[in-house]
DNA sequence: CAAGAATCCTGAATGC
DNA sequence: TGCATTCAGGATTCTT
């Protein structure tokens, strides 16, 4: 499942290829990807002929700069659940649910797989990108500095959701997927089921700075790998083997030695520390 | 307007 | 062994 780590791990992969030949050609399969009408036109023809550049991340999207006589162009990508961005030699063979290839005049291509096609890919100019959909309506950067607890505050501070539903609300905050928010949570020690706006600007500050903490870790880790995350090479993150909760319910809190207890959600699994993670507002007993 | 549900998709894991 | 079922969940769209 790629998040904000991930997704940085893959531009930063990007960014290392130095990919400086101009783009040559590209293929696109006859399969859709994902459903919504910011995606329908891919218009990914403009690229054609344009050398690629600086690689960029907003929250979860990738946006690959490329310069144009006019105005710089972009392609917009995001991983969906299952999407692979991967610098492949030319002889590679081709895998199965590839649905982009770019052929750069140096033989390299850049691949886009994704076999569940939650994914989707855009062409436009990075003017263009940047101020339609789902860019322009995306929450801060959580690791900016203007990120803190009075902005999660302002913007979540009133409402009845969950805070786990706040943490994955990409209008709210950029970039913070299932994994991040149950860890962030477990950090913060606070319940993911709390409703919002119970909670009060310490807690608040708590919680930003355990957003920051877990995002900041994951990317020094290159990312989380449970399946299917690969980056810009095709290598593995190493994230999985330091995340708290997620994916161990059952198994004992390294804090507290209580098991971690799993539920679902909104249709969406989740796992916090009974003991450490309080529903009540009570104080904390040590 | 907010919140919850349905939707998309394939492969791995599980159940019988 | 084989087949059917369940689950994984990000973002969008639909419904309440």
């Amino acid at each position: 499942m790629p998040e904000l780590p991930e997704v940085e791990s893959v531009r930063r992969g990007l960014e290392r290829a130095e990919l400086h030949a101009p783009l040559v050609s590209l293929w696109r399969s006859d399969k859709p990807l994902r459903i919504g009408k910011a995606w329908q036109d891919e218009h990914l023809d403009r690229l054609r002929g344009l050398m690629p550049s600086r690689v960029h991340r907003r929250g979860k999207y990738l946006v690959w700069q490329f310069e144009h006589p006019e105005a710089p162009h972009g392609l917009l990508v995001h991983l969906g659940m299952t999407g692979r961005l991967v610098v492949t030699p030319p002889a590679a063979p081709r895998e199965l649910h590839t649905h982009l290839v770019l052929a750069f005049a140096d033989g390299r291509e850049v691949r886009f797989t994704d076999p569940r096609r939650f994914g989707g890919v855009r062409a436009d100019t990075l003017a263009a990108l940047w101020a339609t959909e789902p860019l322009c309506e995306l929450g801060p950067e959580p690791l900016s500095r203007a990120f803190d607890g009075a902005t999660l505050e302002a913007r979540a501070g009133r409402s009845q959701r969950s805070l786990r539903e706040i943490l994955l609300d990409q209008h709210v905050v950029a970039g913070v997927g299932n994994i991040y928010a149950l860890e962030a949570l477990f950090r913060a020690r606070l319940h993911p089921l709390l409703p919002a706006r119970r909670l009060r600007t310490s807690a608040w500050e708590r919680l930003a700075s355990a957003v920051k903490d877990v995002l900041r870790e994951a990317i020094r880790h290159r990312g989380t790998t449970f399946r299917d995350y690969r980056g810009a090479h095709g290598e593995t993150g190493q994230n999985q083997h330091r995340l708290a909760v997620y994916g161990r319910a059952g198994e004992s809190c390294s804090q507290c030695g209580t098991p971690l207890v799993g539920f679902v959600h909104m249709g969406r699994g989740g796992v916090y520390c009974p003991h450490d993670q309080r529903r009540s507002r009570a104080r904390w007993v040590e």
